[in-house]
DNA sequence: GGCGGGTGGTTGGGTTATGCAACCATAGAA
DNA sequence: TTCTATGGTTGCATAACCCAACCACCCGCC
């Protein structure tokens, strides 16, 4: 087969995954949106980050970050801690409610995930993960987002 | 690596592509949604099938597949053809336009992809896409979708 | 010390996508 | 025929987005 075909074949089941992820997360958990979820799963794996980092991170404007975190914070699962090097920023963390939710949902999700998924072998999963992790490593398309020295878009 | 670290890897890394590919959908390709590219796309694989199989397989709700058909076929990209076997049917079929604008779309996209794709082995570009089919052709998790014979959520 | 550009964040305004529920028409079984 | 299930459409409310304007602060430069 035809890696260009296989660029296809990746583009068309990455969104049919994005569109079931989607539905299957608003209907487990009216809680927790999908975007809620992944925000507050990045500020556990980075321990902490600004909300800049987030809309680089998932091409997201700043404005709709603004306003998820703002929720965020009502519902009580994350704080905003002015950061001592810059006055501008605002250094998100977890709170315990929200470390408490985010593995509650992360375990639901996960037993939902390892039930589809409980026939591959160990290795092609991390194969999967890796490939993923590969991938959106590399530099957006047609966006330049995230890193180091992210430059504004327009 | 545990396997259940894998599993939320790869939840999360499909989640920022998801959100990566909309953004630069939405950038690159005003004129046609990232959704709309995909039913396109799927028309196009599937040579014709009816509003209620694109959403199944998209997880999405019977109405918002029905208003992007229409916006389709106000647009000229697709045309709704009674089926003869059953009245209620609408085969969705691509247009002459439709097929030209998805064929352009997709060689843009692919040219993206092909771009940070290019340092990768062929033959991981189709184990990960390969994956991903894998994948999605398993149960939709929380919610049963498409198929051959897809009971209804509720 | 005071300016001016650049960056982090928020808010106002408007658009789009989506889901749910209600409704119509047709198919199929009782 | 009547009753139920299915394909589709439409009304309505909501959520998520993006863009633009604006405020606060950092930094280099006068």
């Amino acid at each position: 087969m035809k890696p260009a075909d296989d660029v296809e074949r990746i583009q068309r089941e990455m969104t049919v995954f994005a569109r079931r992820a989607r539905a299957a997360a608003g209907r487990m958990h009216p809680e927790l949106s999908l975007v809620s979820y992944t925000l507050l799963g990045h500020l556990e794996e980075s321990g902490g980050c600004r909300a800049t980092d987030l809309a680089a991170h998932y091409a997201l404007d700043k404005s709709t970050v603004s306003r998820q975190v703002a929720a965020l914070e009502r519902a009580g699962l994350i704080e905003r801690r002015p950061d001592a090097e810059d006055q501008r920023v605002l250094v998100l963390h977890l709170t315990e409610a929200g470390r408490r939710i985010l593995a509650q949902v992360t375990e639901s999700r996960r037993a939902a995930f390892r039930e589809r998924l409980a026939d591959w072998p160990a290795e092609d999963l991390a194969r999967f993960a890796d490939y993923l992790v590969r991938y959106n490593a590399g530099p957006a398309p047609g966006r330049h987002d995230q890193g180091p020295t992210a430059r504004t878009p327009d």
